[in-house]
DNA sequence: CGATATTAGTACGTATACGTACTAATTCCG
DNA sequence: CGGAATTAGTACGTATACGTACTAATATCG
């Protein structure tokens, strides 16, 4: 077997390609056509209407150039509404439409079904241990 | 903090984004001009010469167009030579030149390094639970 | 042996993903 | 208050990442 293989840096890639894979194909064979980034972007505008750009970009961990791309993706369809904020002529306010609304509430129940799926060769417990160490992995080293 | 910073699928990505980042960081400041993929394509490309693209594409887990542009690029900066092969004209055997073989025996030890680095956050135990879990969570169910 | 199916690779299109450079707007501070 | 620094967002370029459709070459099977 190849060297690459036993690296961190690989196996990580590859968990990140299965997980993409698993989530387009089960949202699309549900009906849905949206992207992970895209759930992740009406997910954090539901929780918080009217933040601008920069600040979703942070709390999606998305540099703000993408997620200029994916909310003006998400506003030619409709999901999203994009408004110069008054106070701040230089940001853009983001708010669910109604169908982004409509949209996130009929597919939240497949993604949370999914986010099983994407571990289904590891036990529970072992679920569990992967989920708290990715978590710890991902914070920045103190 | 949002919801979906407690999904698996999103987890994974942001460990997948810090690990790309992490590389591309090290390696440049090493003076390399290589991503990730190249790196595993030169690697697996210099354990199994004249491999052609199908079985490389397979090696690396990435689908075949993507291999493709990869390889494409290499050639283009004469790391990789590309002949088409005798005995099946339609594929094209893959082999290190002088160059590719000399970067990857430089670039290696960087990318070893590397490898701690992106577990950083976790103990020495801790990256070897993780390393176990994501190898088996990477298996596709049986 | 020859029509059909399969396979290797490329072309094209879409969506991340991000660096750099740019404009416009706001903030900071002397 | 006004010039300098910062910030929000976009434009452009490059590199994944992959689906679909295509060509050329090979394999399969009646």
């Amino acid at each position: 077997m190849a060297i690459i293989h036993q690296f961190p840096g690989y196996l990580i890639r590859r968990l990140h390609q299965l997980s993409v894979s698993i989530f387009t194909q089960r949202t699309q064979e549900a009906g849905f056509d949206l992207t992970q980034l895209q759930f992740a972007v009406l997910s954090v505008v539901d929780e918080n209407p009217e933040i601008d750009q920069a600040k979703l970009s942070i709390l999606v961990d998305m540099d703000k150039v993408t997620i200029g791309d994916v909310v003006s993706r998400l506003e030619t369809r409709q999901l999203i509404r994009r408004l110069i904020k008054t106070s701040d002529r230089r940001a853009r306010t983001l708010t669910l439409t109604k169908s982004g609304k409509a949209l996130l509430r009929d597919v939240q129940p497949h993604v949370i079904k999914i986010q099983d799926e994407i571990l289904r060769s590891l036990s529970p417990e072992e679920r569990f241990n992967f989920v708290s160490l990715i978590t710890k992995a991902c914070r920045p080293s103190d």
